[in-house]
DNA sequence: AGCCATTTAGTTGTGCACAACTGAGTTGTG
DNA sequence: CACAACTCAGTTGTGCACAACTAAATGGCT
């Protein structure tokens, strides 16, 4: 029962695609849990977790951005950052500003204790570099072809689910 | 102020650095959340997450398993696990029952209803692929360097967060 | 047998991702 | 001006990831 009849190795199968799917799934799902792993451990000494890293990176390097540019960025949206903003506020390294010119928008800076943050944050990309065991050329190559793979999946999303064969 | 003193491009600072670990970090954030994204979409016909897939992958090719097993092959632990093998048998897609020979595990294994699913689940890959954009080659590339990442992270995060510099 | 370390699932609590929604503010149009 | 459409941040609810913990079962050891 349960068959999975013999699906003969190189045979262009449903059986042989759904068998790599789950290799190339694994792989990417796994691959993004340990990277996040690796940044939970070393960023654990500036009491950040990865999202927040990622978001400080960003208002270090433009400054202060209202909420929907940093969206932008990230490709977050405000149901994921709004908590996360307000967290980083009450550590102290953020502040969260109604804009005077549009009341809808709110505007992120950096404290003086954000800003600071940036020196320490400065040993850290060294360290994952190292955790990955990679060279630069080859992490920019591995960066070049996952940002190809995310537009390819981000214009394939915007077609929802229409076609099927 | 917040000066970002000037990098000189191609120059050794941890400057640039920074500014390298946020390019990869964000593509790998990225490519990561985009492949979630199109299997969303896809596997909402289905009426399965993108993890619960994962675990019905798995026990499509290797039938019954523990929890325990299941995690290693997933790398999640119970506290993930436990949770969303509920879920997947409130759906009625798998049964978990006590082993007799070994009371501290439980058996998951899949119903009726959960076997018959993977006739469906056979249509994805395909779609998935297709959404990637990428040949098969240049999937099998990408899964062995994500691996190979993995794998480093894996040991380096294993050392906790010992050496600097 | 009694005791202790280990193994295995499960629970709790925190944080992120995202869909769906709310509500205030803004803009365009008649 | 009035009103509809839109924009933006925030809230709510669901599900996943993971650390820390609990509790039961197992196996080794004396």
């Amino acid at each position: 029962m349960t068959a999975t009849p013999p699906p003969a190795a190189q045979e262009n199968t449903e059986e042989n695609w759904l068998r790599l799917d789950s290799q190339i799934c694994f792989s990417l799902h796994a691959a993004s849990r340990a990277f996040n792993g690796v940044y939970r451990v070393i960023l654990k000494e500036l009491g950040l977790t990865y999202p927040q890293y990622l978001v400080l990176l960003v208002l270090w390097e433009h400054g202060e951005l209202p909420v929907k540019k940093l969206g932008e960025h990230l490709r977050l949206d405000s149901g994921t950052l709004s908590p996360l903003l307000k967290r980083l506020e009450s550590a102290g390294l953020v502040r969260r500003e109604r804009s005077s010119r549009d009341e809808r928008s709110v505007e992120i800076r950096l404290t003086e204790e954000g800003t600071a943050l940036r020196r320490r944050a400065l040993r850290v990309p060294r360290r994952i570099v190292a955790a990955t065991g990679f060279g630069l050329d080859e992490i920019q190559e591995l960066r070049e072809h996952l940002d190809q793979l995310t537009s390819a999946l981000d214009a394939a999303a915007l077609e929802g689910a229409p076609e099927h064969d």
